[in-house]
DNA sequence: CAGCATCCGGTTGGATACTG
DNA sequence: CAGTATCCAACCGGATGCTG
């Protein structure tokens, strides 16, 4: 087996601080990262993000993006028009955070198949050798 | 912006069965990713990985290990000595993914100061600008 | 040592209804 | 169109106590 990581933070609490966590713990809902692929290839309105991605609630959608405004990994520019117009963009912040994202994306593609294989042969410790 | 992706699938209910997302749940959680960069170095005991990460619960470090497990991502093997000895260790599978998600942890190290700074600087959208 | 079972509070997220 | 507010169910995860 290889080892392909530094060391981790010795010691206790590891949890708290870790940059890691932190952006994982945002990144890793529901619909961050859904939201953030979707906006990759251009700037779209609110209505437009919700239609790529189809099964989002408007309350989600509107509370996701909030959040990836709020850690800087889109903009929202509002149209003072009527109806109003409301576009959000990825920032480089965003893209480049999305860029170290790719690899993982493209590595779920190639092997899930593989994850899900070893889901199904799986077979519970200790099944107490029945009959 | 650039934009550094190909795009998402096209159409709708992609949340289903996208591959990034059924990886990324797992890994999301609360503590998957740091049971998998704990044992990236070598393999452990539970309690090993139990104290490396400090403060995780019996509970939780139990649930996890076995779910990595499932998916294929750690190895289990148990000694049958007494007292009992498990050993947890990396598969190739587990080794292959994180290989992935460091570029996104030196990522994370990298621009965590810029996420934060991100978050104190945001205002709330229609403060009302009170007085 | 390495767990499992139970309880139980906080958070996540969906459905729905209403607003500028 | 682009949200906000409210309600509510499901799930996550911590604390504790008990086993082989």
């Amino acid at each position: 087996m290889s080892l392909p990581f530094p060391p981790v933070a010795p010691g206790s609490g590891l949890a708290e601080k870790c940059p890691v966590r932190d952006v994982l713990d945002r990144i890793g809902d529901r619909w961050s990262l859904l939201v953030l692929l979707v906006l990759a290839p251009k700037t779209l309105r609110f209505t437009e993000v919700k239609r790529a991605i189809g099964d989002i609630s408007q309350r989600m959608l509107s509370q996701t993006l909030r959040t990836l405004e709020k850690d800087g990994y889109v903009t929202r520019t509002v149209y003072p028009t009527v109806p109003p117009k409301v576009e959000y963009c990825l920032t480089e912040l965003g893209g480049s955070l999305l860029a170290r994202i790719a690899p993982l994306v493209e590595w779920a593609n190639a092997n899930h198949d593989q994850v899900r294989a070893a889901r199904d042969a799986y077979v519970p410790p200790s099944s107490a050798t029945p009959l």
